[in-house]
DNA sequence: CAGTGGTCTAGACCACACT
DNA sequence: GTGTGGTCTAGACCACTGG
């Protein structure tokens, strides 16, 4: 019968944090917990708008944007209702370190390299400067369990950061550009594999023309910038990537 | 400067077309052709609003859907600018038909195996079926320029839909499903690498141990169940994932 | 300070799904 | 037909950015 649900919630005007956030939070939260279950109906948005004291353009912002997240489906002459599927990771800008440390790994990082260097055609390219031009260097190998898992190389336009490689070693690159105020806006990412030379088996703890999983990457902020490119290398017997995406319909 | 254009817009109050997203149109092709160029300023919602002759809020509409495409820039206090970067693909559910096809390359499936079997543990599990039960089992080769560039197997829930082979050697899986009414909602994604058994080699044209792009797939439908659960393989050298992605802040 | 986007209201009419 | 979400309007006040 799939049955709509009362649900107890309440906005506080005096709040700084918006009407249809605070909706929107309480809403996520009580799906989070199963107070609303998949299949459950959240019943008409004029209703809704009435007991809580909002209008009705209020009420749908904050259901939009959970629709956005992939919780909640909207069918016309139906009604709005929970998505039966978990919807755990809607695929962000993942970063190697956040996701092990997520998973409980403990990774730890060692900085190979920290120098500037001239800046090759390919990376040139990638970052849009100029072809000689000093740029960043990083190399770095993480592990976990004192295995090794990645070997990361990336290269960030001169002047955009301090890369102290204490830092570098304690947290992700990630962490310390976000810290920096550097809004990251989008990537362009390639993922594919190929077999091992010599060197990188070497680093990884592998044999040569073992197969490891590859990816590229270059990061843009939110003024088009290019702030960073990385080639890194992953051991496949541990690291794959994992993530969930929303179908735009 | 960043100077701010004249742009010529319009809407048609006749057509069944929402405004919002006909004015979303029109920015988007504006952008695309060059009209529009990255860094331009849009000019205030307000401005744009008489000008067209509508209210802010369908102007804002058709603003936050560019937004959240990653074409546009809002700032608090500066206003609404074209994103330098290019940003092409936001990451689709990506469909291996298709992404050859828009490369201009002409892809051919021949449909190996098209049958119903028992549900595996694995495969149960996955599709949230009964082990034992039965569901569809689909494997296909597909190539491009008479090369083989991926070995595809996946499950389908029986009753869903006609898996017919010639449609299936004619287009891709994902149009099937969508031509039979069903509606992609999301997709739990796992990519990673190993080196290739004898029968995988030997299937993909490769040598035994060469490295072997992986991808497993679970996808639901709106309604949160599982439809399909697909098993891929690719040879590195000719095929790999490359996507742009947009960062939530 | 002036200008921008961010949020919010209280209505309205329409298109579609179900019975 | 009835009820739902989809779209749209014409205002309003606030928060932040920049000069």
């Amino acid at each position: 019968m799939d049955p709509t649900v009362q649900l107890e919630l309440s906005v506080d005007r005096g709040s700084p944090v918006p009407l249809y956030f605070q909706l929107a939070q309480q809403l996520e939260s009580a799906i989070e917990h199963g107070t609303l279950t998949p299949g459950t109906l959240l019943g008409n948005e004029i209703e809704l708008a009435a007991r809580l004291g909002l209008s009705r353009p209020t009420v749908r912002q904050a259901i939009q944007s959970l629709v956005d997240k992939g919780l909640l489906v909207r069918r016309r002459g139906v009604g709005t209702q929970v998505v039966h599927s978990k919807v755990k990771r809607p695929l962000e800008l993942s970063s190697l370190y956040d996701d092990l440390e997520s998973a409980g790994q403990r990774p730890t990082t060692s900085v190979l390299v920290n120098t500037m260097v001239a800046a090759s055609a390919e990376v040139a390219a990638a970052l849009g400067v100029a072809e000689g031009g000093e740029v960043h260097r990083v190399e770095r190998l993480r592990s976990a369990h004192g295995e090794p898992i990645a070997y990361l190389c990336n290269y960030l336009p001169a002047g955009l950061l301090d890369l102290d490689t204490g830092q570098l070693e304690a947290t992700g690159l990630y962490r310390l550009m976000r810290a920096a105020g550097i809004t990251l806006h989008s990537a362009r990412q390639t993922i594919g594999a190929r077999a091992a030379t010599a060197v990188e088996a070497e680093r990884l703890r592998e044999q040569a023309g073992d197969p490891l999983l590859t990816m590229q990457r270059v990061t843009f902020d939110d003024t088009g910038r290019a702030v960073e490119y990385g080639t890194h290398t992953y051991r496949p017997s541990r690291y794959s990537f994992e993530f969930q995406l929303l179908v735009r319909n």
